[in-house]
Formats: C-alpha cells, sequence, structure tokens
DNA sequence: TTCGTGCTTGACGCTTACGTAAACGTAAAG
DNA sequence: CTTTACGTTTACGTAAGCGTCAAGCACGAA
C-alpha cells in the first residue's frame, strides 16, 4: 500500500486552529472575508492543503500588518489563473507596489533596530554606572 | 545675528499635518492617547522638535503594524530617563522583545519577497508565452 | 436513550484609529 | 465690521477584526 492518497489529506477545523493557534471564530471569518474556501461535507468544513498553505499566508500578511482587504489581493496573486495580457499586466504592476511597500517597510525595520540598539547601549551604560556606584558606596 | 535660536523653532498642527501628511484629526487623537504632548499657547497648540521626531515614529511604527499602544511603549523608550536599575533591566527586557518581534517581520517580508518573485517569473514566463503566440498567429 | 464532544449558524459586543460634522473662538485682512 | 483663515472642543459614526454567547445538529460511547 505505497499511500497514493498522500495529496488527499484533509483537516477539521479545530485541528487546523490547533495547528497555527488561532480561534475557530478567526477561521470563520475568514472564510466570510473569502479568503478561505474550504469544502463542505454536509455542513462541516473539511480543509485541504490549499487551505492550509492560505492561512499561513494570511497569518503572515498579518504579522506584517497588512489589512486582511490587502491579504485578499496577494494571496489570490499566488493563485491567479495564467489568464489574458491584461490580467498579467496588472498582476506584475500589483507585484512591483507591494513589493515597494514591502521594501519600505524593511527600511524602516532597519531603522527602528538601529534605533533600539542605541537605546539599548544607553541602558546599559546607563545600569554599568549605577551598579559601579553601588559597589563604590558598599 | 548668528541664530542662536535654532533649537527654538515651532510648527503649527497645520504645518505639522502638512509636512506629514496626516489630518489635523489624526495629530489631535495622538495627543489624546498620550502620544504627543505639544506646548499650549492660550488654547492653540504649538509644537516642538521633540513633537516631530515623535510624530515621526509614530508613524513609523505604524508602517510597521504596530499599534498606536505598542507605539507608546517603543516611543516613550527613546527619552525614558535614567531611572533606578529595576527600571533599566525593564527597558532593556523591552528592547529585546522589540527586537525579538522586528526580527520576526524582517523574515516574513524576505520570504514574502522570494515568494513575489516567483509568481512574477511566472507572470513574466505566461506573458511571454502568450506573446510569442500572438506573434506566430499574426 | 442520554450524554459528551465537536461542529454549525446567527447575532450582538467591543476596541482601534480615526472621519466627519457642529458649533464656537480669535486674529489679521479687506 | 465682516469675511477669511486657522484654530478649538464635543460628540456621534464607521470599518476592521475578531470575542462571546445562544441555540441547535450529529454522532459515537455508556
Amino acid at each position: 500500500m505505497h499511500n497514493s492518497q498522500v495529496s488527499a489529506q484533509t483537516w477539521s477545523i479545530a485541528e487546523l486552529a490547533a495547528e497555527y493557534d488561532v480561534t475557530l471564530r478567526t477561521i470563520r471569518f475568514y472564510e466570510d472575508r473569502g479568503l478561505l474556501t474550504p469544502e463542505r461535507r454536509g455542513t462541516v468544513r473539511v480543509y485541504h492543503p490549499r487551505d492550509r498553505v492560505r492561512l499561513a499566508l494570511i497569518l503572515r500578511g498579518k504579522r506584517l500588518g497588512f489589512s486582511l482587504d490587502e491579504i485578499a489581493k496577494i494571496v489570490d496573486m499566488y493563485d491567479a489563473e495564467p489568464g489574458e495580457e491584461g490580467q498579467l499586466e496588472y498582476l506584475l504592476d500589483q507585484i512591483a507596489h507591494r513589493r515597494a511597500e514591502l521594501e519600505q517597510r524593511r527600511r524602516d525595520i532597519e531603522e527602528t533596530l538601529q534605533d533600539l540598539a542605541e537605546v539599548e547601549a544607553r541602558c546599559q551604560a546607563d545600569l554599568t554606572a549605577l551598579r559601579s556606584r553601588q559597589r563604590a558606596s558598599s
């Protein structure tokens, strides 16, 4: 039995929630917003690998501070069909736009990290000064 | 007259808003939340260099997707007084925490940029394929 | 059959980060 | 003196992103 059904693995909503540490409410909310489209078996939701990937992308987008609307656009780019020329050019345009945003963010991060390093240095200096004075007065 | 009052430059709320491209409402809101504390001349707000810097930091924090509450903590670290040992250690702890967050974000950005590059390559391939077919059928 | 477990759909509530008037003050310019 | 520009407070509105019940179905175990 050479498991030919690997691609058929599915998850329940609770399993997915546990794995990514989000609530069921959140997952259903993302579905409401069109970000996830699980299969339905009767009334119950069944999640496929595709849904898992999308959820991971959504959460990464959130960590980056994108709104769900923006995330929707980004995630939808990933499984866009080839389509016509206009569509492709639009997509490339979107990509350029997102890239610019992300590069701005990266610069912001670099700057903030540098600032934090300076504050940290000040703190360390203050701390050692404080401690040496403590030793002197003991 | 060797302008010895450079450090005394001030701005009106409208000037600051124009410079950073935010609304007056936004600036006043940040004040409500304790992020800005302009001088008052009578009823009117007067902004000093310190306020400008803080506004810039706030906006950078926003671009990074931090909430105003988080931004408040970060920005307040910048002009924290030396204080006592406990305070300093708390500050260093905060810094470590923020740094970890920022580094996670940076990783997320790198990954997303790579993903986008792949999607872009796919698009470009589709596009050239499409165009070569167009030429062939002309 | 009854219980527990896991899932479902509403639907209302809450916080954040402002937008958007409304109504008023003040000071210089015409 | 009235207009215009620029400022003020108060306060309700709103979109996003869920939290939190409430009420109910389905299914296997006891």
